[in-house]
RNA sequence: GCUCCGUUCGUCUAGUGGUUAGGACGCAAGGUUUUCAUCCUUGUAGCAGGGGUUCGAUUCCCCUACGGAGUACCA
């Protein structure tokens, strides 16, 4: 890669940031580190009706959590700004006007309602209704008007937009990283409008002035931008602008059934579709809240289109800037499935430092009413991490460290307590109170010995004394269990056991 | 409808003009284990279809089917 690589994440503040806007962004990040370039995120709310409160919060918030660290923006400022679209109005003016002395966009009068009455026509007839070379003369607008008609109309103060003037029958060809080479007959495009009647830029305008401005050299965006790009394409060229290189990545599609990823599908399916919770209007659920590590997320998302040739399915961020290459991004649209996602945090609960673990866990312990020193936190984390996938299930596999059992699982009372497990339970109890090191090691070679003296089955015993300290026929090693808790507390829950059911 | 993009196990994917088409998730069966999990081993299942090109196509080309996106004074 030669220059400098400027690349940018520019969503637009309609809601909370999808999934797949997040590995847009991801993909963007990893690019800009990888050749030690920038990543400009840039907001694009130049719809101020869709726009949302909390929503650009929101994406800085989920980048941030992601670990994406944006190096111009809104927040972190820069020398190409402003980085707010709205903020930025009378420079769109400037290159609107450019394009309208060049004879290359032209003023429109047709309201909406009346090109909404067109098409139904069109529709009608079976046909599809375009705004461009084989209409634009019957239409009202500066090219069909005389000068004085058009001058009047604004004088009137009456709505119009700028729409560009799509050129006909040009075979446009496009390069794209990903897709190759593209080309598309202008015939086939129309003129579209470049700024609104509001007075505010369309993002094709929009994004071609500021991609242009901020000096972006690889634009990388979802798919669903790949039938404007021969209209962008255009654009910089009526500009005499060099394009930056295009890549466009494919979809993100919902787990079963036809169409791409929505919110929808995750509230049917049990799995979130946003990285962080979102509070406003329709709430929905996010991964961080869903107890996903960052790391998991990323490494879950990065390789939904996207993989190194190897077989390494984990990676730290550091590795994946080492890796990454856009080429290697997939053509075709890759289905979201939630179990690789728990698959993978399982993965990150193992290799975590457990540090990290245990000061969550230590929090939830507090939250339960229970006190906990650190280095304790840390060996019942060590204990089961293995066992579960996120932090949240980490209290059911432990709870019985700090509750002795306040019930007895009928079943496995059924199963495992038997006519002679009294007798056992008495012996093991002495056998416990006779040693002197309550370790699990020690504790372990002493009941061991003692079941093989008396000639006890194992299963019989264990199962049997499971029962009395947990309730139910679950836990780590039993062993490790009743080190943990003590000799008292251990003795009482004999006795107690003993007590209930005889 | 029209334009564009795509198609390897159920899912994410590797891969090559000649391979036993590889890995991961899931699922199944064994094994380890004092329970439940974890873990280990093995298994399961795929080149959308049809034409070409070629000595030979999963791989290259065309067509069809299917999927996706776009077709807004939304981005």
């Amino acid at each position: 890669m030669t220059g400098n690589v400027r690349v940018r994440f520019a969503p637009s503040p309609t809601g909370p940031l999808h999934i797949g806007g997040v590995r847009t962004a991801l993909y963007n990040y990893l690019f800009a580190r990888k050749h030690g370039g920038s990543l400009i995120l840039r907001i694009e709310d130049t719809d101020r009706s869709r726009l949302v409160e909390g929503a650009e919060q929101y994406i800085m918030e989920a980048l941030d959590w992601c670990g994406i660290i944006v190096d111009e923006g809104v927040k972190q400022g820069g020398p190409y700004g402003p980085y707010r679209q709205s903020e930025r109005g009378s420079i769109y003016n400037e290159y609107a006007e450019k394009l309208l002395e060049a004879g290359m966009a032209y003023i429109a009068f047709d309201s909406p309602e009346e090109l909404e009455i067109l098409r139904k026509s069109y529709e009608e007839k079976g046909d599809n209704f375009m705004y461009n070379a084989q209409t634009r003369e019957g239409l009202k607008n500066s090219l069909s008007l005389p000068a004085d008609g058009v001058d009047r109309l604004r004088a009137q103060m009456v709505p119009y937009v700028i729409r560009f003037k799509m050129p006909a029958g040009e075979d446009i060809e496009m390069d794209d990283r990903i897709r190759g080479r593209v080309v598309v007959n202008s015939s086939t495009l129309d003129d579209k409008i470049l700024f609104k009647s509001d007075g505010m830029p369309t993002y094709h305008l929009a994004n071609v002035v500021d991609d242009h401005l901020m000096e972006i050299t690889h634009v990388i965006r979802g798919e669903e931008w790949l039938p404007s790009l021969p209209l962008h394409v255009m654009l910089y060229r009526a500009f005499g602008w060099d394009q930056p290189s295009y890549a466009h990545l494919p979809l993100l599609l919902k787990p079963m059934g036809k169409g791409k990823l929505s919110k929808r599908d995750g509230d049917k399916m049990g799995f979130p579709v946003f990285p962080l919770y979102w509070p406003h209007g329709e709430a929905a659920r996010g991964y961080r809240e869903d107890g996903y590590f960052p790391e998991a997320f990323v490494n879950m998302l990065v390789l939904l289109g996207w993989n190194p040739g190897t077989d390494k399915e984990l990676f730290s961020m550091d590795e994946l800037i080492r890796e990454f290459s856009i080429e290697r991004v997939n053509r075709s649209g890759a289905r979201f499935d939630p179990e690789k996602a728990r698959w993978f945090n399982h993965q990150y609960m193992q290799i975590k430092a457990v540090g990290d673990i245990a000061d969550e866990y230590a929090r939830m312990v507090e939250e339960k009413g229970y006190s906990i020193k650190p280095e304790d936190a840390a060996r019942l984390v060590e204990m089961v991490r293995e066992r579960v996938d996120f932090i949240s299930e980490l209290w059911y596999q432990t709870d019985f460290f700090f509750e002795a059992p306040s019930h007895y699982d009928e079943a496995a009372v059924r199963k495992r307590w038997k006519q002679d497990s009294p007798v056992m339970m008495k012996e093991v109890r002495a056998v416990l109170e006779s040693i002197s090191s309550f370790t699990p090691a020690e504790i372990e070679e002493r009941v061991k010995n003692w079941i093989q003296e008396r000639g006890y089955g194992t299963g019989a015993v264990m199962n049997a004394f499971r029962l009395l300290i947990v309730g139910e026929l679950r836990g780590p090693h039993l062993f490790d269990i009743i080190a943990f808790i003590g000799r008292e507390e251990t003795l009482d829950r004999i006795d107690r056991g003993l007590e209930v059911l005889g």
